[in-house]
DNA sequence: TTTGGATAGTTGTTTAACTAACTATATGCC
DNA sequence: GGCATATAGTTAGTTAAACAACTATCCAAA
């Protein structure tokens, strides 16, 4: 029997997820305001790579969630900004490992204060409990989907 | 004091909105496969229309959380498509007041179902308790960023 | 009654997602 | 070795989001 918690009038808002694009346009104001040029999906894939510099595009679709064009146009883009670089794989050289630059590893410390700060406002008010709760339902959601 | 909850690691999908994306992505698919010929953020604006016919494009704003560009450019679509209508209002001539077709009413109920189905996909295995809560903090993320 | 501000909607530009079709390289099997 | 297939990445076309600048209409106060 499936579960039939969601009467029709609460269905909509998570389909659209309206808290987590309005988690994601809070942080973009914030970089905005702090004169940090990047968008919340450049931000995503340099999260990646602060985490492990030097993968292949697969790997950040992978960790990011997201498909092969996406990655390439993000990654363009990102070259373009002088955040990244493609350098080619010796081994198998179908493969462009991203590498970070210099300009890039300096914005690691400050967008992630950013975020931390985004989230803390999100969450002012919610017991520590239901937030772990939420976490749970949303990684349960995931992998029933994916 | 600020709710430190979030560990770096753990911070990305709550920003990202993986499981929101997820969902959609699937509800997605099944409509393609319905031959619904429609996008998801097109359904989510006759999602409104079908509560309420003959609203105007800024109370379609404030309902699907969107901007007024973006309302402007859905209606463009959705009227293609002959889906709705744009109807100037007589008491106040810069409104549009937005109305379905008949073709967009007959689409009411098999997309209600495939979104109902998509979310007890999403939620198998999740007990009802912890769904409620789950929304309930995102009710208050949404409110304490909107 | 005119003027100035507010509101409703549109247009242009950039970034991104998704699908499909494509190129190049690698690998495994005959 | 040569061919089929799989994998890594790119390109093209459509839809959408965010922001800024714009037009048209309404309303209220001088």
């Amino acid at each position: 029997m499936p579960n039939n918690q969601f009467k029709k009038g609460e269905l909509y808002s998570f389909i659209t997820g309206k808290a987590s694009t309005a988690i994601a346009r809070r942080l973009q104001k914030k970089f905005n305001t702090a004169q940090l040029n990047l968008t919340i999906e450049q931000w995503s894939v340099l999260y990646h790579l602060w985490k492990q510099d030097g993968i292949s595009q697969q790997e950040l679709c992978n960790a990011t969630f997201r498909d092969k064009p996406s990655i390439t146009r993000l990654v363009d883009n990102l070259e373009k900004l002088k955040l990244v670089k493609r350098v080619s794989s010796k081994e198998d050289r179908r493969m462009n490992m991203i590498y970070l630059t210099a300009e890039a590893r300096k914005m690691q410390e400050v967008s992630m204060e950013l975020a931390e700060e985004t989230l803390n406002e999100a969450l002012t008010g919610v017991p520590e409990d239901q937030v772990e709760i939420c976490k749970g339902v949303l990684q349960i959601v995931y992998d029933n989907l994916k």
